[in-house]
DNA sequence: CAGTAGACTTGCCCTC
DNA sequence: CGCAGGCAAGTCTACT
């Protein structure tokens, strides 16, 4: 599942390989992935190089000659596999573009992520509406809480809120959480100012350890390319339902929240209601 | 306007 | 063993 880590590992990975390079030939099997809108097609991007590498959010954005801009959004399971010859495709390779050293595959196992080639890409994040990044100078304590103070959400869905900061998923809203010793049903307006300094500090922190970590690995997921599970961060919260918190051994607690799987400790996050 | 619920997608896991 | 159902994820749309 790429968060923001995650997308940053792959997209300074591809960049090591790809900068400069013409694209050839782009071939889109499954064209649900090109959202409706999207300003141009894929094959617009042929005869096109590969000028800059870029991520927003939990979105990469690869930006060519010209002015053109191709950006995607990986959801659940969207990867890339880079290679240096031609290679055979899998039933879920959805995309194949060719350059004069390599050839790119995407994948996507569920068929839900999402593209689109763009001469604005400015405009198309504004469309979007997201908040700060994590290390947005604009991001203080007093930014998080004129924010949140007056919600009556939990916070673990206003962490999950991509209007407020960007980047933040499942896995690392749940590790925040554990960090600052937050109840993830604490609500909006119940935390404190000291509280939201405490937010921003771990979210830097722990998307910081996990980005020099190449990414958190989780199940099939690999953290990009052939690069596969050989960094991994540990993780205290997330998927650790019944195992002993590694700050007090009392077993960690599994909730839903908005829908959302959550996991905590019973006793260091108590602050509630 | 804020907040919530459903849709989208499909492989995997569990129960019957 | 086959099958139905629940679950997982992030975002968008529709509704209260």
């Amino acid at each position: 599942m790429p968060e923001l880590p995650e997308v940053e590992t792959i997209v300074r990975t591809l960049e090591k390989s790809l900068l400069n390079e013409t694209v050839n030939h782009v071939e889109l099997m499954y064209e649900p992935l090109l959202e409706t809108d999207s300003m141009y097609p894929m094959e617009i991007l042929e005869g096109k190089k590969f000028v800059g590498f870029h991520r927003r959010g939990k979105y990469l954005c690869f930006e060519f000659s010209d002015g053109y801009y191709w950006i995607i959004h990986l959801r659940m399971e969207g990867k890339f596999h880079l290679y240096g010859t031609h290679h055979r495709l899998t039933k879920h390779t959805h995309l194949l573009m060719q350059t004069e050293h390599h050839e790119i595959h995407y994948l996507d196992t569920r068929k839900f992520s999402r593209m689109a080639v763009t001469k604005d890409p400015d405009s198309y994040f504004m469309r979007k509406k997201l908040g700060f990044e994590p290390w947005d100078t604009h991001l203080t304590s007093s930014y998080l809480y004129e924010a949140i103070h007056k919600s009556t959400r939990a916070i673990k869905l206003i962490l999950l809120d991509q209007s407020i900061i960007t980047g933040i998923g499942n896995i690392y809203a749940d590790e925040i959480l554990f960090d600052t010793q937050i109840h993830p049903l604490t609500k909006g307006n119940k935390i404190t100012k000291k509280q939201c300094e405490l937010i921003i500090n771990s979210t830097r922190n722990t998307l910081e350890n996990a980005i020099a970590a190449g990414g958190t690995t989780i199940r099939s997921y690999t953290s990009a390319l052939n690069v596969t599970g050989r960094f991994q961060i540990t993780l205290k919260a997330y998927g650790q339902e019944g195992e002993p918190c590694s700050r007090c051994e009392t077993p960690m607690v599994r909730i839903v929240v908005g829908g959302r799987s959550t996991v905590f400790c019973p006793k260091c996050q108590k602050v509630k209601r």
